[in-house]
RNA sequence: GGCGGAAUGGCAGAGUGGCUAUGCAGCGGAUUGCAAAUCCGUGUACCUCGGUUCGACUCCGGGUUCCGCCUCCA
């Protein structure tokens, strides 16, 4: 089956063709580790994942790449804020996005490159396009690239030199040569951080650390670059034109970019303020939860963060949940299961993925396949709805264990009620039902709903679960 | 100002030139001691105005509104 691709270069689904049969090399821009990541970042995180799940799951050896850049101005001023050194910063918030991302599911990049660890090759790059006359020193100490010496300039975001020149918003520098040239080493001031290069200390500017990282981990020519949209321009339009400019080869065939979290309908962004990090987050909502919530969306689309698209994303968690809850793990067969062992939903999950990742279709065949499941219990089935909840990164818990999850701040709630108490709540139920005592039943019943614990009585007894 | 994207039922959110998306919520029924869950059935949807077409929510054009990028941002 063909796996088709948008291309923001294009603005076109586009057949899926890698350059080397069988094999995928993917780059993914990471974050600056100056901060705990917010749930944009996690975004990314998660639809790459996700990405990288599929190809995976249709044969293709992937080499996944996310870099982190761990140095750069706001880097230096955080450090100089927390009076910190810019290391210690750094390592403590690539810690904790690694906690962060291993929470919700999202599997390690095969290498994560960073900046400070590729000083060769930056000064590599930038040495070779000021002898290819596509960059200059200036008196200043830094280096700029030469925009105007680039005719392509401008191909991924449709800009023209001409709109970009008559644009407003351009800053003056009077370093530079043109007002587009933009930085590839910036002169350090006495106290920054600084790296020796034939242009004096300094360090790299922001876009040449990803070309020189992802062409020396996927060559200089490759499959898959990807981003939050934000980096389309000027981030990865500086990458192409310094790639392009310092390799002489095309640099990426298929540019993918997932679109905005949002927070009443505003992009949610640092310089705005208006963001929420994942561990805040995670503290209100199941990681399983956040997770579907982003995937519950196409990856290209505005999603907006609320209480009540998240509460929705739950719901229907719940839902999946349940038909995974029908077949207990302790019986190892049981029913007659369904006569292609669930092949019929492993194609149409597939094809909804090999449609530029369409997950919210995707997840339409697991509610499918879930309803066939509810109204006949099977293994095979049910093995099925886990297998492709798993290339989602979803479906990883015991059903057990996801009702009875709860946010981390009513744990120390007094007024929660921890298991033990449930249990034997549920126990005192059970003797006045056994006892026709249905007022007190339903006494319980009413206590324990109040609590947010949800009773239900099946064959093999009463279960719970928090609502 | 320039460029790009989007407008789908109560909410979220796919998709298609004529055929049920899906989930949540609602309504009716089955089931249940009562419930929940589950199953069956069910309703008002495709921003607006034109055009193309036997037929458009789906294609084309105008308009309106919203969002994003053009500066750091995932």
């Amino acid at each position: 089956m063909s796996l088709k691709i948008y291309n923001t270069e294009t603005r076109k689904k586009a057949e899926f063709e890698p350059i080397e049969p069988g094999k995928v090399g993917l780059y993914v821009c990471g974050v600056t580790v100056y901060d705990y990541c917010h749930v944009g970042h996690a975004r990314v995180m998660v639809v790459f994942d996700t990405v990288v799940r599929h190809l995976r799951a249709q044969g293709y050896d992937v080499t996944y790449v996310r870099n982190i850049t761990d140095i750069d101005d706001k880097i230096i001023q955080r450090a100089l804020e927390n009076k910190e050194s810019v290391q210690a910063l750094t390592e403590r918030f690539v810690e904790a996005m690694h906690e962060d991302e291993a929470a919700l599911n999202v599997l390690r990049p095969d290498q994560e490159p960073r900046a400070t660890a590729y000083m060769d090759q930056i000064e590599q790059m930038i040495a070779t396009l000021i002898e290819k006359g596509h960059a200059y020193a200036a008196d200043n100490g830094d280096v700029y690239f030469h925009v105007k010496s680039d005719p392509d300039y401008g191909r991924l975001s449709g800009k023209t030199l001409d709109e970009l020149v008559s644009g407003s918003r351009v800053e003056v520098n009077s370093a530079k040569q043109d007002p587009l040239d933009f930085v590839l080493w910036k002169a350090s001031k006495p106290e920054e951080p600084a790296w020796p290069s034939p242009w004096g200390d300094g360090r790299p500017g922001w876009h040449i650390e990803c070309s020189a990282m992802a062409t020396h981990c996927l060559g200089k020519h490759f499959d898959i670059h990807g981003g939050g949209l934000d980096l389309s321009f000027p981030h990865h339009e500086n990458e192409i034109a310094q790639s392009e400019c310092a390799t002489g080869e095309h640099y990426v065939n298929t540019w993918m970019h997932c679109g905005f979290v949002r927070i009443d309908d505003e992009k949610m962004s640092k310089s705005l303020g208006n963001f929420f990090t994942i561990r805040e987050v995670l503290k209100l909502y199941h990681p399983e939860v956040v997770r579907y919530f982003l995937l519950a969306s196409h990856y290209r689309s505005p999603v907006n963060y609320s209480e009540e698209t998240l509460e929705s994303a739950k719901a229907s968690l719940d839902r999946l949940y349940t038909a995974l809850d029908t077949v207990p793990d302790t019986e190892p067969e049981s029913g007659e299961g369904h006569p292609d062992n669930g092949k019929h939903w492993v194609e149409a999950f597939e094809a909804a993925m090999n449609d530029d990742f369409n997950t919210p279709q995707a997840l339409a065949v697991l509610f499918d396949l879930s309803k066939t499941l509810n109204k006949t219990p099977s293994t095979p089935l049910l093995n099925c709805l886990r297998e492709l909840g798993a290339r989602l990164g979803l479906l990883a818990e015991n059903p057990q264990a996801f009702f009875k999850w709860q946010p981390q701040a009513c744990e120390s709630d007094d007024s929660a009620l921890d298991e033990a108490r449930i249990e034997s709540l549920i126990e005192e139920r059970a003797q006045a039902r056994q006892n026709k005592d249905f007022a007190r039943a339903d006494a319980v019943r009413d206590q324990l709903l109040e609590a947010g614990i949800e009773l239900l009585d099946g064959p093999e007894g009463t279960r719970w679960r928090r609502v």
